[in-house]
DNA sequence: ATTGCTAATGGCACGGAGTGCCGTTAGCAT
DNA sequence: ATGCTAACGGCACTCCGTGCCATTAGCAAT
């Protein structure tokens, strides 16, 4: 309807790297804010394109499909994860190191609250924009487990292929939990705080080989007994679990 | 191209339950074998229908959309998720309840394996198709992390909306690790005997409260326990968590 | 057997998504 | 000033998904 007329758009503003991220934000905050006034259905891809001052057809340069335009480059993200897990030390507990890379999908969004607040409530009102995000949810969590995979197996774990891909999906959840929260409040709690938390969490619940020896007041030993044994020989391992510093029973 | 000349699907099968049972799944086997021969993309809704022996219009009376065509009814599954987990009792461990509701999702896929096998090289392979299985998934896990949040929450559990949305996306990817390795295996391993496998050691992971009673021959106690605690208090501990038979505390 | 009701069906037409194609033009180098 | 390159916009096309409506099978009542 009302069109800018002294668009900045209208000039080839994709042509440098910069000028592609100017106009891509600008479609993506065009199609938030009519998917939110107007509804997501009723808006065309006509609208959007004409609300950021550019053709229909170049939208489909900057999105794949309508739904799209709301959502980041994920791709990035992506690229950044691999990265460091690729640099990522051996010797790190993998989850950890897992629960490090979906931070980055996390700071992703904390650095732009306004739009992902906006977005929020749009993928938890329309079920196509909610079918993409867990999608892109899902290319995450894959990039997870692979990774864990990996470290499972040069770990010699047993059932590394499950351990990973329940793991993975268990950081994935804790990252989506927290993001959630800070969703909700608007963008105002602290995400990272919370985020600590949550993985602590997940750590806890999945490292089984040793416990942590970092925190260093008060150590905690996990010991798988059968009850058909004796109580002497439970008594005996036991006891024998807590004397070695970094020797665990497996 | 070819069409029947006595195609029983003329008549007005999907006046009866029955019959839109039965036609359904001719419109997903078609949509299936076209997908596979043809390919997803070159397919269109007309050959679907025509390979049915049915107008395009009542394709879409159907299924939704074009990629619906190869997916069972998952809101019957839902249901009966639903169903089991309000019947549950109360005392069983939460975590269980849940693998038993998953479970169903893997019958469902048990049921039919020829049709599970062949969907599973799509979804597999075409973009489209695997996001519509990750969304249903997910609706799935939503049914999960509910049920375990209000489980969590009556019994006092701290976190307990983070620890549900974590053991949920545990059990969720649990079920679908075995459920991979089945279709990879062509439908032949048992899944069940997997299954079980798959689920205990997500048992493991969260359940912190109590250990199982209920297997008979050799149960197994797991303990936490904090090492600057006296010797003599966790043999105390310890012989007093094996001593009852089947009272546990909570 | 005839009649009437109900609901599944299929055809038609329409809007909108996504794509291939191509002429246009801004930005840049020579 | 000229030529090259690539982003852009418009056009046309296919196909998806849906509203509308006439048709007809199946069933019930008379």
């Amino acid at each position: 309807m009302s069109v800018e007329p002294q668009q900045t758009g209208r000039r080839r503003v994709g042509r440098t790297t910069e000028g592609r991220r100017l106009l891509r934000r600008t479609l993506t905050v065009a199609a938030i804010d009519l998917f939110l006034e107007s509804g997501y259905e009723q808006t065309t891809v006509d609208d959007i394109a004409a609300a950021a001052g550019v053709g229909r057809r170049t939208f489909f340069r900057y999105f794949r499909s309508k739904e799209d335009a709301i959502f980041p480059s994920h791709d990035e993200v992506l690229r950044d994860i691999e990265r460091l897990f690729a640099e990522a030390d051996d010797r790190q507990n993998p989850i950890e190191v897992a629960c490090a890379g979906v931070t980055l999908v996390l700071d992703s969004y904390l650095s732009d609250p306004d739009v992902s607040v906006k977005r929020y409530t749009l993928t938890h009102t329309v079920a196509p924009l909610r079918d993409r995000e867990v999608a892109s949810v899902d290319r995450y969590q894959r990039v997870l487990a692979r990774y864990l995979r990996a470290r499972f197996e040069t770990d010699g774990q047993p059932l590394a292929d499950l351990r990973a891909s329940v793991a993975a999906a268990a950081v994935a959840a804790a990252h989506n939990h927290v993001l959630r929260r800070w969703l909700r409040s608007g963008g105002t709690e602290d995400a990272h705080a919370m985020a600590r938390k949550a993985f602590q969490l997940v750590v806890d619940a999945f490292s089984t080989e040793q416990p942590r020896r970092e925190t260093g007041d008060d150590e905690t030993v996990v010991a798988v007994l059968r009850s058909s044994a004796s109580l002497a020989e439970v008594v005996q391992q036991i006891s024998a679990s807590l004397r070695p510093a970094g020797g665990h029973p497996q």
